[in-house]
DNA sequence: TATGAATGAGTCTTCATTCAT
DNA sequence: GATGAATGAAGACTCATTCAT
């Protein structure tokens, strides 16, 4: 019976696995176009030859990476959704939610490599909206669909605010602005 | 007295500032990742050793030219303030000014480029940092600060909503959200 | 009782066989330089695996394809022989033969890689030496060992101009030619 | 004043002019599909990037050195077409010529590589084709057209023959055919 | 000072061959 | 015996950067 080691060495699914997420690492370290075969090799810890044996092109295994990390974002919508349906989508708790987000430097980074990438990659960009396409979704059941895509928009302008002020907004100026637009009157 | 080409060889500054711009253009149409010293030295007419000549490397003409494109989204900055002046920083006009922006691609990809690597690199935050620093100024002149800085991220949202969407926002949703923002009652 | 594939599995020389004859397929198709085992393996529709099963070295194969392909160009002597045996070893029973021989691209190409990889290769010379030696050892017989050689000599000089013009050589200059050589008074 | 080696090495056309020296030489010796940057610029004793600095790709280098070989043949050309014009183009004389020229391996590896090249590019067709052309147009000036065409089909033939063949063909061989070719009775 | 030739490090990619299963 | 995963050597090509001229 082979030990785990040598499993592991047969074991392609496992194989292209690592190499894939060690990609999306990297990715989210030092961007899409700084990616090479042999960093990723390194960094999944196989021989040069696997990165090219499990993905035709540095492209491919590039927009697996990519498509890897769309997954983990959308993961995120999920938590947040849950925590909504639990609490109340009030802005308090929205805005509670956002901040927590904001901290997490990991995900605001696999954020913003998704959608960049998308900008460009038709095939992503679906992946890419989904994340505002369902938090509007969610928030249009009690707020009708318009508020609840400006919301939407919004949170995003949240997000690429801190990714390039030191200072983080106020929790509580993106709380008022979420009341102001999801509690406006209707016009 | 020197003819045209010879007066060129002459004018270094004139030299830098064509190498700059060349550099400014093709970060925008091809993206900062993928410039070359040989691709600025042709676009911009000059031969390759001026690029390196008035640049000690590519990472500094690079960041000239990111500089270069911040300093025109600043100038864009003015045209707009200058027309909230003169017609009045409604919704109504805040709107028609952003549909106006966001169908200009160069413009929208200037802003990106300048706004993606200003993630990484403390020098061009500061300019990146000024869009919507300013709009936010201005802004809160009439409505104060937070309601101005608020309204100010929404229309960052909407500028990132647009790059991954296919269909635009529709323009009634930007004016009812700003107005939310802008005029919600104090609290 | 077993199945198609199973049998075939049991079956190791037709596996060879078929490998051989992919390879030989390939040789004609995209030359001798460019075989890979990959190539002849899907050609073959066998796996990777049993390209080098059954063949120690890529060069193995390769030269076992050329071979193969010689076999082919000498079923072709044998039916140009017959067709002379029935109908009369005549300048015009040849030309015609030759120019048939010339439309098929199929036979052409194999004869070209024969010969052009004979030259480096003392295995295969023999066997590329076969044609001309068979042919002009059956002309022998009516028109004396020199003429016949002369006539073989001739015949492959045919074969190598069409390879680089464009038009054909007229079929009757390909007739007085032989004639001449064949029955050229004795000197 | 700089030494010859200095000079020589801020001579781009020497440079070039030897990279596809050292090209063609090594077409000759291990063949058109075997030629690698490497392979080149050490022969040609550059460093690996001049190679790629003035050829674009591999294959115009390889073109190139095809072109060069060509030339090279051309020049054989003028050789036999002047020795034939002083000392009559009699079946003796081209004999005594094309035995001499058996006789140059380099030359004949040149034109075997010239000639195969030819077959899959157009563009050096029309060069491999210029030895034929060109001997052909002067035999005819004494024998017509068509005895001369077929002359030089023969011959073709001849210098094929002897790369597969180790006994070479006997000189009286090859003049009693060009004798019987060229002064074949009109028909 | 201005130019572009020169260099080699580093990139992606392909494959023969080995060998665990 | 049959399969295909694994590996690394080697190839083509690109370019930042240096430096002779």
């Amino acid at each position: 019976m082979p030990d785990a080691a040598a499993r592991r060495r047969r074991d392609p699914e496992a194989r292209r696995r690592e190499i894939v997420t060690a990609a999306a690492e990297l990715i989210v370290e030092v961007g899409v176009d700084a990616l090479t075969h042999r960093m990723i090799a390194a960094r999944a810890g196989v021989p040069l030859g696997a990165t090219t044996q499990y993905f035709a092109t540095l492209d491919d295994l590039r927009a697996d990476g990519l498509r890897h990390l769309a997954v983990e974002v959308e993961a995120r919508i999920d938590g947040v959704r849950a925590a909504l349906a639990e609490r109340g989508a009030t802005p308090a708790v929205l805005t509670e939610l956002i901040v927590q987000g904001l901290a997490d430097a990991r995900a605001m980074e696999a954020d913003r490599a998704v959608v960049t990438a998308a900008i460009d990659d038709p095939q992503l960009r679906e992946l890419a909206r989904r994340w505002s396409t369902q938090l509007s979704a969610f928030l249009a059941e009690e707020h009708g669909a318009e508020r609840a895509s400006a919301a939407a928009v919004f949170i995003d302008g949240v997000l690429w605010h801190s990714r390039i002020h030191d200072e983080p907004l106020p929790p509580e100026l993106i709380e008022h602005a979420l009341a102001a637009i999801l509690h406006a009157p209707a016009t």
